[in-house]
DNA sequence: TCTGGGGTCCTAGGACCC
DNA sequence: TCTGGGGTCCTAGGACCC
């Protein structure tokens, strides 16, 4: 059952989660048609999740309510709770964890498994089905598992069976399994890709698995040999468990109530944005380096706008005037259906601290005698930290003050950034 | 009365440096 | 007078996923 070489990965994605979680919290609510809906009382509200009695009717996530409405007068709509949620994901990647250490949260509600070295709970489908069983028992939620040697062919899997299923793909599978289907039916095409590689008569995943490497790499990029290896079902990418662990960016959005070309109004919706941005941040505990805006017009165009900062920031006022500046900045003067605030490159709260002394240093500079700071600053963050950078030799050999001073601080924020990858 | 909000990764052009 | 190529950073936008 277990390869000799290669690997068992496991795929677990939860069946309509947030309803799940609901009717799991409530149990009045099982067998009705439930749909989680962002902003219900907005006219603009759309379907994030809906249970299996609502889909029949044909409710779809991403519906438009007024449209699932009218699809389902009955249909019972709930605004998101997220702390349930998350303690319910919680719940579930616990319960992974029993099996294996190789546990790959991608988000709230799946996540891979590597259970290679994870014999001694059982075979890969015992396995599977105890992962299953449990979670439904102890956290009353359905989810469905895919049993592969790789991750795409976990996640084709996990997808095939809904809700409860578990599903093996074994490489020799694929020709028969996964080659009948449409490209979109693969994770990674989406519209537009499926759109392009009709273009150029590619209609299934077989044709794909079949198409010329040099071809596709001049008409998708990277991508496009990427996705001709799964296609073969080839997929190198190891479970990793601390690749989702740090987060690169934090944003928040919203829909306005109504179109507006008031700027005061919009300001005070970047503040509310700020201030959200601003909490998530501390509470990870992190700074942004870069502050993006978005803003998406009375007509749906859509722009993003951003900027690099000199020192990382993460109190409300900084953001909030980043944002207004680049909104200043880049505002046509449309109608505003949406505007969004997102932090970027972000940096732990420890080495800010180091990076604002290093910005204070810089100021100091300007006073005395440069090499005289940066003995202090050795003596603070050691030397080797700083020989590292090599930054010691570039400030000997330049003389002048704060434009060195200026740059060592850029080299310093780079190497810090690559240090703590 | 159309189409949310949270993310990640990739591309491409221009600036700048060596 | 004409000529190069690699590498990185920054910015904007596109595609995709849940």
């Amino acid at each position: 059952m277990y390869p000799k070489n290669g690997r068992v990965i496991l795929h677990v994605d939860m069946n309509s989660f947030y309803a799940s979680v609901e009717m799991a919290f409530d149990p009045s609510l099982k067998g009705k048609p439930l749909a989680i809906a962002g902003n219900p009382e907005e006219r603009r509200g759309i379907i994030v999740t809906c249970s299996y009695e609502a889909r029949k009717y044909g409710v779809k996530t991403t519906m438009p309510l007024w449209e699932a409405k009218k699809l389902c007068p009955q249909l019972i709509i709930m605004r998101p709770n997220f702390e349930r949620y998350r303690a319910a994901s919680i719940g579930m990647f616990e319960i992974l964890g029993q099996y294996s250490d190789l546990v790959e949260p991608v988000s709230i509600d799946e996540g891979y498994v590597d259970i290679t070295d994870s014999q001694e709970y059982g075979s890969p489908v015992q396995i599977a089905e105890t992962i299953q069983k449990r979670i439904f028992e102890q956290l009353d939620l359905p989810c469905s598992i895919g049993i592969a040697p790789n991750k795409f062919l976990a996640k084709m899997a996990s997808d095939m069976k809904k809700p409860l299923g578990i599903t093996i793909l074994r490489k020799r599978d694929v020709p028969r399994i996964l080659w009948p289907l449409e490209v979109e039916e693969m994770h990674g095409v989406g519209k537009k890709t499926g759109e392009k590689l009709r273009s150029f008569g590619i209609q299934t995943i077989g044709d794909l698995a079949k198409a010329d490497s040099i071809q596709l790499k001049a008409k998708l990029g990277i991508n496009g040999p990427r996705l001709k290896e799964k296609a073969n079902g080839v997929d190198r990418r190891r479970v990793d468990p601390e690749a989702a662990a740090e987060f690169k960016s934090v944003g928040n959005s919203t829909t306005l109530p109504r179109d507006t070309t008031n700027q005061q109004e919009l300001f005070t919706v970047f503040a509310g944005l700020a201030e959200k941005v601003s909490v998530r941040l501390k509470r990870k505990k992190v700074l942004a380096t870069s502050i993006s805006i978005m803003i998406r017009y009375k007509d749906r165009k859509t722009i993003t706008r951003s900027k690099q900062l000199d020192q990382p920031i993460v109190q409300v006022e900084d953001i909030a005037d980043q944002a207004k500046a680049l909104f200043r900045k880049h505002w046509n003067g449309n109608a505003v259906r949406l505007l969004g605030i997102t932090g970027g490159d972000l940096v732990e709260q420890g080495s800010a601290v180091m990076q604002l002394d290093l910005f204070n240093f810089e100021k100091e500079a300007k006073k005395e005698p440069l090499l005289k700071a940066m003995e202090e600053l050795k003596l603070k963050f050691g030397a080797d930290i700083i020989d590292h950078a090599g930054a010691i030799n570039e400030m000997k050999n330049k003389k002048d003050d704060v434009g060195t001073a200026t740059s060592f601080n850029k080299d310093f924020l780079q190497m810090r950034k690559h240090t703590e990858r």
